[in-house]
DNA sequence: GTCTATAAAGCGATAGAC
DNA sequence: GTCTATCGCTTTATAGAC
């Protein structure tokens, strides 16, 4: 069945790949305009609140995907399936490399101070899952908060890297790294039966 | 004596504020008014070719200070002490992680594609010479290559961590991670005397 | 719910007075 | 070399036709 009227659901991707490439302040109406096929009247309509609604509501998006395939995963499902699901994901969600996370991009120039709570809730979180995640997989508590944080700041750290320098496999190559390293980890640390 | 004529030199730092605190696009030329105390009359003046003169000279300025400060002492220097030296200085320009790293900043969105040339080999360079210093240091190659690129991102990742949980303890955290990580590789791959 | 038209403000950039 | 005034253009945002 064909639907005329785009629903808000098909467009706030479309929306996100907007402040993608040209960020918060670059992505102007008439960019999203073109992006999206919707006129500059019917995005007021459906956003009431203009660009500020619309980066709210992305936001709040992309921390929804997260939390459901990722953060409560590594919260309450088995621990080492858990982490290889996210090795995985997060892999496929940042395309290898070739997509940046908006989270962390909002996070580096004044546009933070507008979404400050959701940017801090959404790192946190991450660090904080992961962290809680390996030492049920039998890390010690503090070796796994800094590999947590290690691991959220190289994911963060590599796309910017590889966008930097044209090489999507910089990104691949760190992502291989965590893995690696948390089987390390964990087997070093897990006492023996 | 008192120079009431302010030059190029003077400025441009504080231009550079503006665009770490706005971005390119969100750095209009009334913002950086208000930061310099200098008028959009005067910038045209100094700065012919508009905001993207003034970006490109930063980019040049800051590409300079790492090449004279860091890359140099990595690519001749005596290794070790060129690696320390990295370390204590990286920690310093970044303030400790409450400074951002522009040209990551500007490698995110579109801004990349005006200066994708200095952007590209500013990190390049940076990931080449610490490679060859860790060679010369008595690594194996691949171990050097794999390391040197996993320091540099680890920095920028770093550094968008610290911002968005506003804690810059933890970039001092990685930082320290990686110079023990260093040790430990260079203790390891150098052949005992 | 879609769009065009319009308003008011801000933008980069230029001209010209001092 | 400093500044203010001004020009076009684009921006966000609103109003209103269909």
């Amino acid at each position: 069945m064909l639907r005329l009227t785009r629903e808000k659901s098909d467009i706030l991707p479309l929306v996100a790949e907007a402040f993608r490439a040209f960020g918060y302040e670059g992505a102007s109406f008439s960019q999203i305009t073109k992006l999206t096929g919707v006129s500059k009247g019917s995005l007021y309509h459906v956003f009431p609140g203009g660009k500020e609604q619309m980066a709210a509501e992305i936001l709040a998006g992309i921390n929804g995907w997260f939390v459901k395939n990722l953060f409560e995963p590594l919260e309450t499902g088995e621990p080492n399936a858990a982490l290889a699901h996210m090795w995985t994901e997060i892999d496929r969600y940042f395309h290898a490399g070739g997509r940046i996370c908006l989270v962390g991009a909002f996070a580096l120039d004044a546009t933070r101070e507008h979404f400050r709570a959701a940017i801090h809730d959404y790192f946190n979180r991450w660090v904080e899952a992961l962290s809680r995640c390996l030492v049920r997989a039998g890390a010690e508590p503090l070796a796994a908060s800094a590999f947590a944080e290690h691991t959220v700041l190289t994911i963060q750290g590599g796309l910017i890297l590889a966008r930097a320098i044209h090489d999507e496999a910089v990104f691949s190559r760190a992502l291989r790294r965590l893995s690696d390293s948390a089987e390390a980890l964990l087997a070093c640390q897990t006492p023996p039966h």
